[in-house]
DNA sequence: AACAGATAGATTGCGTACAATCCAATTGTA
DNA sequence: TACAATTGGATTGTACGCAATCTATCTGTT
C-alpha cells in the first residue's frame, strides 16, 4: 500500500478542480471578446438564449442557462440598462415577465457571431478531444 | 447549406457553455457534504492545498488554485475567523504572508477525506468518461 | 365566491472572481 | 548606497451565483 489515506484529497486526484479551473480559464478567454461588445459572459449566454427565441419568459431562460432569479432579475435589468433588451410583464400572467431583443440586442447578433469560431482557435482543441468532451459534459449534466 | 449563418452561436453548439454549467452543478454538489464541516467549495480547495502542504504563501497557494490575492486574503480571513488557519507575515520576506493550519485545521482533513469518494457515487461518472475528462480538462489548462 | 396552495420574480445577504489600483518591502543597477 | 523597478498582499468596485425569504398573482377545490 503504496497511497496514504489522505491521497484522495490532493488536488491533483481531483477531477472537480479542473473543471472548476477550466471553466473559470475559460470564461476569462472570453473577456477580450466580450469587451468589444459591452458584455459580460454570463450576460452574453443570456443574449445566446434571446437570439434563438426572439422572446422569452425569465423563468424558461433560467431553466436553460441553469441560473435563478436572484442572478437573473439583476442580470436583466442590466442588459435592459445596456439597451439590448426589454422587460415586460406578460398580459396573459401578470406574474411572468417577458423578455424580448431590442433593435440594439438584435444588431448585436452580428457583432457575435465570429465569437465561437475565434474562441475555439485560442483553445486548440483537436476535433476528437473536443467532441468527446462536449459527450461527457453532456451525460454528466444528464445525471444531475 | 443547411445551417444559417447564425448556427454557431446557439447554446446547444457551445463547448464552454456545459463546461461552465457543470461546474456550477459540481460545485452544489458538494454543498451539503461541505455544510456539514463548515467550508464552502472554495475554501475547501485551499485547505486541500494546506493539508498537502501545511505551510505555505499567499502566493504560491494562488498558483495552486488559479486565484489571485483578491480572492484569496477576503478568503483566508474567513478560514482565520472560522479558526481553521493562521496567517503570518513571513521574517525572511515582509511582503510575504505565510498560511498555516491550526489543530482544528488539521483535525478537519479527518472529516473530510470521505468526501471525494462520495462525490465520485453522486456524478457516477464511469472509469473511462472520468479519466478522458480529466486527460481532456488538463490538456486544456496546459495550453492556458 | 372564498381560500389554501402553488407559481414567477424580486429582494437580501453572503461568498466568491477578478480587474485595477495602492502600498510596503525587496531587489537590481548605476 | 541611492533609487527605479519589481514583487506580494490588501483594497476597491463590479458582477455574478445562490439560498432564503417576500410579494403579487394565479389556480384548484369546495
Amino acid at each position: 500500500m503504496l497511497e496514504g489515506k489522505y491521497e484522495c484529497l490532493k488536488l491533483d486526484n481531483q477531477l472537480c478542480f479542473p473543471l472548476y479551473a477550466c471553466s473559470k480559464e475559460v470564461v476569462r478567454k472570453y473577456k477580450p471578446f466580450l469587451d468589444k461588445i459591452n458584455l459580460t459572459y454570463t450576460q452574453y449566454i443570456a443574449m445566446m438564449v434571446l437570439w434563438e427565441h426572439e422572446e422569452i419568459s425569465v423563468k424558461r431562460m433560467g431553466e436553460y442557462l441553469y441560473l435563478d432569479s436572484g442572478t437573473l432579475t439583476p442580470l436583466l435589468k442590466t442588459l435592459e440598462k445596456k439597451g439590448f433588451v426589454e422587460r415586460k410583464r406578460s398580459s396573459v400572467d401578470e406574474r411572468s415577465l417577458n423578455v424580448t431583443l431590442t433593435k440594439d440586442g438584435e444588431a448585436l447578433k452580428e457583432k457575435a457571431f465570429t465569437i465561437p469560431s475565434q474562441i475555439g482557435q485560442c483553445l486548440a482543441l483537436n476535433r476528437e478531444d473536443a467532441k468527446e468532451l462536449y459527450r461527457i459534459l453532456h451525460r454528466l449534466m444528464d445525471q444531475m
